[in-house]
DNA sequence: GATTTAATAGTACGCTCGTTCGTGTTGTTA
DNA sequence: TAACAACACGAACGAGCGTACTATTAAATC
């Protein structure tokens, strides 16, 4: 997963695993089958990573704005802290695989629309909650907190800015409270998007 | 740049390339020198599109708000039209090489820098000019719009969706009126961010 | 028209890739 | 103890990679 998110699911060959986890070439490859199947299991096994780290924080809260609001904390604090060396594992990958069609990248394409849509139920939940405002667009708003994960994620990276994550955050926080959020119940965490 | 906007930079092979142009692989090889100067040459050819494609067509506008609508409807309609086969271009390669070091990752990070700048520059502008908030951040605006392409762009390429481009403008219009700017002055182009 | 110069084609080298095959080594079951 | 399955290993393959070197061809200059 570590080389993955840096050199891209290609990049991870299985000669260079083999070496990296001191082990001969073939005893990789005999475990995995293929590169194909390699490639699978480490976006299988990423996306474990990934609900360990983002959803189940989540989940710790109650449903609604509280979810929302704790989600965007732990799915910027999730790329900050570099789970994965060359941070979010998706990200990475996503842009490697966008346009080469197969196994890999539908596993990668379902993997994420299902976290997009984890997190838009949780915004609709707010909606009707009445912690949103009724007429607020849970896929529009859903769209745009995205693209703040996103400038944060590869900002980060390859600027090597750690500040991005607090206009990320700022940038969630307005968005909220613009569709009707009590800024009281969107605690800023004290350090840099820190819970 | 075709090729290096779908696979990558590194996927960008000398002898692909080659049979691609109908050509010898020494041929190519010996046009370039190497690979790393192929690929600073693609870097440098495609900022060159990228210009013509965005830059130019803002530039016809009036500085300042204006401008800045002018550069968003032509970034969103330059990644919507598949400029590049891959969509934009410098996302496709920035996530490959992010974590690269090297020649080739810095001249992009300057490419991207340059266009980020000439970005807030424009909406500096439109501060000062009174057409935005005077309280407004620049820096934070261009941040959180950089989101809104980044969005657009990579959820098009990812779920052939084309219905984000409409999001992001919509977006966007919504940062620049809730900064202060008379939403007369941001008009919808007809069709899905066409001018 | 002859000579120099530039660009392209051809060839070969060493390297890494994914994959396959045959061979031990190990731990478990009958 | 004997048979077995699971596993890891080394070796080898064909292919593609970047690169260097040598011909060959076309253009340009005199």
């Amino acid at each position: 997963m570590n080389i993955a998110s840096i050199e891209g699911l290609d990049g991870l060959s299985i000669g260079r695993l083999a070496t990296e986890v001191d082990s001969s070439k073939s005893g990789v490859a005999a475990l995995f089958g293929s590169k194909e199947k390699l490639q699978l299991a480490t976006v299988e096994a990423a996306a474990e990573v990934f609900v360990a780290e983002v959803v189940a924080p989540a989940r710790e809260h109650p449903r609604g704005l509280a979810r929302v609001w704790a989600y965007s904390i732990a799915w910027l604090r999730y790329s900050e802290r570099r789970v994965f060396a060359g941070a979010c594992f998706f990200r990475a990958v996503a842009a490697d695989f966008d346009s080469k069609p197969g196994a890999v990248r539908e596993l990668i394409v379902g993997s994420i629309r299902t976290s997009d849509s984890y997190f838009q139920h949780a915004l609709q939940t707010a909606i009707d909650n009445g912690e949103l405002g009724a007429e607020t667009d849970a896929a529009q708003l859903r769209f745009e907190i995205s693209g703040l994960y996103f400038a944060a994620n590869d900002e980060s990276v390859l600027f090597d800015d750690a500040t991005v994550y607090d206009r990320a955050l700022r940038g969630i926080r307005s968005r909220l409270i613009a569709a009707g959020a009590d800024a009281s119940a969107l605690p800023v965490p004290d350090s840099p998007a820190e819970p």
